[in-house]
DNA sequence: TAAATATGTCAACATGACTGACATATTTTT
DNA sequence: AAAAATATGTCAGTCATGTTGACATATTTA
């Protein structure tokens, strides 16, 4: 199997779509639902560590970016963060330039909590990452990166990039 | 940026992690997003889609398969597919051997209906294939077969090579 | 005949999305 | 200075899709 499965060339293109697809749902699906068990005894969700994921990388963070990021309207986004804000998770500092802004940052006890949900995730990934070989690694980067749409590219791989300079 | 994004050396663990989970997350977002305008003009959700996806690759999936494919309960399958069945996008013939099993089968309609969500769908993941290049396209499948959970891999990867045999 | 299995159904509930309308504070434009 | 635009928040109702628990029916297996 290890050969022939994944011999591009030796696919038509209604199958290559199928296997791209059907691979995508099945890895997502077991990927993303490892952190569940940690949330739960939280009392969180998905949608809060979308949330904690997103304020850790990007300190700072405006509303309004997060729900881009987030592709959801601010009244579902409203919730799933004042939960977290009263449960001491995440702050909201006045922006200094623009005081109607809210910038969101994650408070120590947020940042531990999300290590936590994290560290599985990581290593999963890692591993399969290991599993697969560094020149797979690129692949999977460019087709996921290919997969954006159009008008959000640019934006999305600028943030994705962020402190992963050279 | 083409250059230093996707080179994986450049990467510490930690940003490895970071820009796959994203990547993933982003990519995956925008490649499902697609049908939802086709199903929403019939009143369908993503739940359908996944059941028309599923049936229609598999004809004759027993229900119990389905659940499985799906992990959902019998309970949450059961409206949707109800709803499929009743407006005539599915049916489900009584097994021969097994007379409980009820075997799942898209109707003319179901196909055309699925094949008119596909469609998009189908450009836009072969869009992004040509994009980054044969070669990544392996690493995707790769990468994504190593993050299926060991205890579904074997299972899932038989599935998914279906009617792909050389 | 009894037990196990495959499927279906009723009811109550949780999460995370949505729309629409309105409120407040602040900045920008006129 | 007044008016308009912007960033954020909130109330209220709705929807899609998942959950658990309990129970029902038909059929196969022990």
């Amino acid at each position: 199997m290890t050969d022939i499965f994944f011999n591009v060339k030796k696919h038509s293109d209604h199958q290559k779509f199928l296997k791209g697809m059907e691979l995508l749902y099945f890895g997502y699906r077991d990927f993303i639902s490892w952190p569940d068990d940690v949330l739960q005894t939280y009392g969180f969700g998905r949608a809060h560590h979308r949330i904690l994921h997103f304020v850790g990388r990007n300190p700072g963070l405006k509303v309004a970016e997060l729900l881009k990021l987030l592709n959801i309207t601010k009244q579902s986004l409203s919730r799933v963060l004042s939960t977290l804000v009263e449960k001491g998770h995440v702050r909201q500092d006045i922006g200094t330039i623009d005081r109607r802004q809210r910038l969101l940052h994650l408070t120590e006890q947020g940042q531990n909590l999300l290590d936590k949900i994290t560290e599985h995730q990581k290593e999963h990934m890692l591993k399969a990452f290991e599993k697969a070989g560094e020149q797979s690694v690129e692949g999977f980067w460019k087709v996921l990166s290919a997969l954006i749409a159009d008008e959000n590219r640019t934006e999305i791989l600028d943030r994705v990039n962020k402190d992963m300079g050279e």
